[in-house]
DNA sequence: CCGCAGCCGAGACAATTGTCACGGACCTAG
DNA sequence: CTAGGTCCGTGACAATTGTCTCGGCTGCGG
């Protein structure tokens, strides 16, 4: 035998796929899945505890994202952290990147690249999707303002307008301009398309 | 042994998950996955050719979904279908059943459950996830009607009143009537509001 | 100090969206 | 057949949203 094997945490909060991905990776005889948890915050409790090699985290979880566990775990556990995401965009990335994580995969990738990813990470190289790391080269960044960004986000669930302007205690027409000039940057015609845009992009 | 193996098809556009759910099933001695689909028009056309015992669909997929495809299954396959979803809510079970599904599970259930559903489902059983049915029992029926329901779809991405009302051929002053009637019965103050509302109870 | 550029905030105006009252078509019970 | 119900389509009106122009503030390089 080459050693102690490779000792993994998973975080998705989907039972489903975190279920499978850990039954996958037990038949891998070079790892062994520590612990499984379904939001963010149980899984910086584990890590903290358990102080695993890897933590496999989705990025989308209630609570505390994949990115923002990163950052919690980074003064406190050793661990290398590998982000899997369904919506794998540049801005993404991006964010995952700026949080120090060692391993970046969408989730439209085979099952079988995890446990590759996770020797590769776990022998102290890193692995970022390659077509995804392409579109962030060739891909412009976020032109909106704070201030726009503020607007949009509060607006992200239909919220009116009045809503928003209380919310950042501004005039009404001051919320409106905002969202107008979100508008003409992202060439759309609604606010609920300017979100849209913003999601897809990983700007909010 | 019993006899011939289960024909599993499987649809699922996020590859990972598609992947580690057919790995898993593979590893079961009795069922026997003879395909893997990313998408609606996929299934379709690999279930009539192929025509699988079982078919286990994801529900969320781009072009047909997973209850469409099993509409259009239901003269021309003898397969029987399984429903998979990450958004199972009562609306989105009775559409199910509606079209004739054999089985309904939800994503946050283990992976493990999938192959004794299978099983059941081939065994000529139904399998209804209890939880869901339960909820669907006791809730209300989707309050709107067709032509509703039709502009609040066209609308779901933020479509402008003109633009709706041109798919539809209507006078953009009849959308607007039915949007509105749509905000009262929803009781909320935007058509985004609706949209969100209609989709978290599986309405559209 | 000045000019300049970018961002924020605001109000006036125009366009779009939401509300209301109405008429016609269809179905169903009496 | 008739009354009462529901659904669809429509236009007039009101409210909200989007556009435009403006002024104040800050930071930066002459």
């Amino acid at each position: 035998m080459t050693g102690a094997k490779i000792r993994v945490l998973i975080a998705d909060d989907e039972g489903m796929i975190r279920s499978a991905l850990a039954a996958l990776l037990r038949l891998e005889g070079d790892i062994d899945v520590i612990a499984e948890c379904a939001d963010g915050e149980q899984a910086v409790a584990a890590a903290e505890r358990l102080q695993p090699d890897i933590c496999l985290l989705d990025l989308e979880m209630p609570g505390l994202d994949g990115v923002e566990v990163t950052e919690r775990l980074r003064r406190t556990v050793a661990a290398r952290c590998v982000i899997v995401t369904r919506h794998a965009r540049p801005g993404v990335l991006r964010r995952a990147l700026a949080a120090g994580v060692a391993g970046f995969l969408p989730k439209s990738r085979d099952a079988g690249k995890v446990a590759e990813v996770i020797r590769r990470v776990a022998g102290g190289a890193r692995y970022i999707d390659p077509e995804i790391a392409a579109d962030a080269l060739s891909d412009e960044r976020c032109p909106l303002t704070n201030r726009e960004l503020d607007v949009l986000r509060l607006g992200r669930r239909g919220e009116t307008t009045a809503q928003i302007a209380r919310a950042l205690s501004l005039a009404p027409g001051t919320v409106r301009n905002h969202i107008s000039i979100v508008l003409t940057k992202l060439s759309v015609d609604t606010r609920q398309q300017a979100v849209l845009v913003a999601r897809e992009r990983g700007w909010i």
